[in-house]
DNA sequence: CTGAGTAGC
DNA sequence: GCTACTCAG
C-alpha cells in the first residue's frame, strides 16, 4: 500500500484504539474503582455551572470546549473548557489546519487574516489541553479558538503558562480553565476582516476539587516576556474590570465573591 | 510544546 | 485551495 495512505491510517486505528480503550478501561474500573475523585463533578452539566456570561450573546457549545464570539473583534472573548487529569494523554496527532468554525452564525474569521501579519494564530484552548482523541485535537484547530499573539509571546511566557496548567490538572485532579484576549479599547487589526489585536491575554484556572474552590487568574501583555506568569498574577475581579465580562455568574454569590476578590499565589505554588 | 514559510499540483 | 516539506524558539 502507498506510504501516503498507510501513514493516516495507521494513526486512526491508534487514535481509535486509544479513545475507545480508555473508554473500555473506565467501564472495567466503574463504578466499583474510579480514578477519579471528583467523578460526579464533571461532565457537561457541571462545566455549564462555570460558563462565563457574554457579553455579545454568541455562545458556541462544542464537543470540547465552549466559547463566546464577538463578531466585531473576529474572535472569541473567552473559551471554557475543564482540564481533566485524564486528558492529559500523550498521543501525538499531526496538526491540520485552521477552518473556519460552521457554529458561528456569523461566520469565524478566515485563517488567511493571519498570514504575513507578524502575529501568531495562537490557540485560547491549547492543542495540547486536548490530545485525549483526534477528534478533541482538531476541533481546537478552528478559527474561533485563535487569536493574534505575539510569536514570542505565545511560545514564551504564555507557553510557560499553558504548560503549568497542565500540571495543576494533573496536581489537582483536573482544573476548569477561562482564556481570551482583552477585547477593550483602541485595538491594532489585521487581515481584510479586521481581526483585532489584543494588547493583553487572561487566563483563570479553578481548582474544584473540594468545597473550598480556589482560583489563579493571570493578565499578561501580549508581548515577549522572560519574567514569570507569576508577576502577573491578578484578581478576577480585575479581569471582570478590563474585560466587562462576568466570570462566574452561576456560582453561590459566596464562593463568588471569595474566590474573584483571592489573590493567594503560595497554595498555586508560588516560591 | 508553541508556531512559521514555501513549493507544487 | 489544499498538502507536504522544512525550519525556529
Amino acid at each position: 500500500m502507498n506510504r501516503k495512505y498507510l501513514y493516516p491510517i495507521l494513526i486512526i486505528l491508534v487514535t481509535v484504539v486509544l479513545y475507545y480503550g480508555d473508554e473500555y478501561v473506565d467501564k472495567l474500573n466503574s463504578p466499583a474503582n474510579k480514578t477519579l475523585s471528583n467523578p460526579e463533578r464533571s461532565g457537561a452539566e457541571f462545566n455549564d455551572t462555570f460558563l462565563p456570561a457574554s457579553t455579545t450573546g454568541e455562545i458556541v457549545k462544542h464537543n470540547f470546549y465552549t466559547l463566546s464570539y464577538s463578531e466585531e473583534h473576529e474572535q472569541a472573548e473567552w473559551v471554557a473548557y475543564e482540564l481533566k487529569k485524564s486528558d492529559l494523554s500523550k498521543s501525538e496527532f499531526e496538526r491540520p489546519y485552521f477552518i473556519e468554525d460552521k457554529k458561528v452564525e456569523t461566520r469565524s474569521a478566515d485563517w488567511r487574516n493571519y498570514k504575513n501579519s507578524g502575529y501568531d494564530r495562537g490557540h485560547l484552548c491549547p492543542a495540547g489541553d486536548r490530545r485525549m482523541s483526534f477528534e478533541a485535537y482538531n476541533e481546537t484547530f478552528l478559527t474561533s479558538n485563535i487569536s493574534p499573539q505575539d510569536h514570542d509571546f505565545n511560545a514564551g511566557i504564555w507557553n510557560r503558562l499553558e504548560q503549568k496548567v497542565r500540571y495543576w490538572a494533573r496536581k489537582y485532579d483536573g482544573v476548569y480553565v477561562v482564556t481570551g484576549g482583552v477585547l477593550k479599547g483602541d485595538l491594532n487589526t489585521i487581515g481584510h476582516e479586521n481581526v483585532s489585536v489584543p494588547n493583553k491575554f487572561y487566563k483563570i484556572v479553578v481548582d474544584f476539587l473540594d468545597e473550598n474552590y480556589k482560583a489563579i487568574a493571570f493578565l499578561i501583555p501580549n508581548k515577549p516576556s522572560p519574567e514569570s506568569y507569576f508577576e502577573y498574577a491578578v484578581s478576577i475581579d480585575e479581569i471582570e474590570d478590563a474585560t466587562g465580562i462576568d466570570f462566574f455568574p452561576q456560582l453561590p454569590d459566596s464562593i463568588e465573591n471569595e474566590m474573584e476578590q483571592t489573590i493567594n499565589l503560595k497554595v498555586w505554588g508560588k516560591k
